[in-house]
DNA sequence: GAATCTATAGACCGGTCGGTCCAGTTGTCA
DNA sequence: TGACAACTGGACCGACCGGTCTATAGATTC
């Protein structure tokens, strides 16, 4: 919110988390490694998160919403379709993946399997994050003509789809999972638009 | 594989690396929690698995794989019809991981977001037990009349959209993700079925 | 230019981590 | 019954964990 924000230190932490919470996860770094990645000493994160390891996590997942929900909506704004918009932007994440050498996943899946019920504010962060991203999709579905309740459980099963995939390509080494989810899914999705194209007609 | 292996303490302790890997992921425990819940002093854990933790994952992502098969094979058998057997099955998983305070999901998801590509054998028995489940699903579809290539996609998708679903409902400590996301996926599954019968007739 | 606040810097802490080692116990088979 | 392997039990280790604390440097305000 604060985006009145000097970017330097505090942002390189964040930034430095976020990439750890694509790799491994939470619990898989420890702080030294991401000081060392932001160039920071101990002291100066602890002043900016003053609650710690998790709460630089809960900005790093705000931030990594915020990123998702922004590359999302401009690939919508790209193309019309929208099932084209979603296999765009599907393929980013693919590629981003397949790039890496198979580590850089979603930064927001990680943690939500590490987290506990205990982790109020971290689960907070994640369900609102998740639930941002569902409504961003059906609203997009809505907008091309789907029925409102329809269009949140097509959401729903896109997102769930999308991060499972990405799951399995990750642990084969192999860009296949995905590839057959997306091609199946879009598969499905086109012939909903065009019924929904068609009773509108 | 090995079936003869006396039960004891080795199960124990898969059975406790499996369930920390279900609730929090593998560097979410410590091998004093685990040794704890298996009532196992620490040598004898690293007579039965030399390689340590990383060795007892492999045993207990393996051992989960073996469950999660033949509990999807006991509803395939129970159920005729392919979308009621998922619908059951998912179920299961879905009220263990709401009589869990969400807390149990998936074992072999939060493990696959942790590895890196370093940690070949992790992964390489990860990549297998999902494959296996694509495997299994994809059968059950062409046994029902689906095309070969059409079955794997859709399988693919189906196990996509299992493990994501339930990453959102943890994270949200709700089961709507899961119910939107299965609801629309099995209707599309009961069109698709239909058609197979159909172009069958 | 003293006071104050924000930010940087890193030494330091107790606790826990995964892992090693070896001394006992138990079971088995000659 | 003696030998030997399989298994159990836990003390012990160095490394690293997340976190605290104090010192100081720059900026801002009166």
């Amino acid at each position: 919110m604060k985006t009145t924000e000097a970017p330097g230190t505090r942002d390189r932490l964040i930034g430095a988390m976020f990439d750890s919470l694509q790799r491994k996860g939470l619990h898989g770094v420890g702080l030294s490694e991401i000081l060392h990645d932001a160039q920071a000493p101990k002291g100066v994160m602890y002043h900016h998160f003053p609650g710690g390891k998790a709460d630089l996590a809960v900005a790093a997942i705000e931030a990594g919403a915020a990123q998702i929900k922004a590359s999302l909506l401009q690939v919508i704004e790209a193309h019309a379709d929208p099932a084209d918009a979603l296999k765009i932007w599907w393929g980013h994440a693919h590629k981003r993946l397949e790039r890496s050498g198979f580590e850089r996943g979603c930064p927001l899946a990680a943690i939500s399997l590490e987290s506990t019920p205990d982790d109020i504010a971290l689960r907070d962060a994640l369900a609102q994050a998740f639930g941002a991203f569902r409504e961003l999709v059906a609203d997009l579905l809505a907008g091309a003509g789907i029925g409102a309740k329809r269009s949140t459980q097509l959401a729903a099963l896109i997102v769930s789809a999308y991060e499972g995939s990405l799951i399995q390509a990750r642990v084969a080494g192999s860009a296949k999972p995905v590839n057959d989810t997306v091609e199946m899914l879009l598969g499905l999705l086109r012939i909903e638009l065009a019924n929904a194209k068609e009773s509108r007609a």
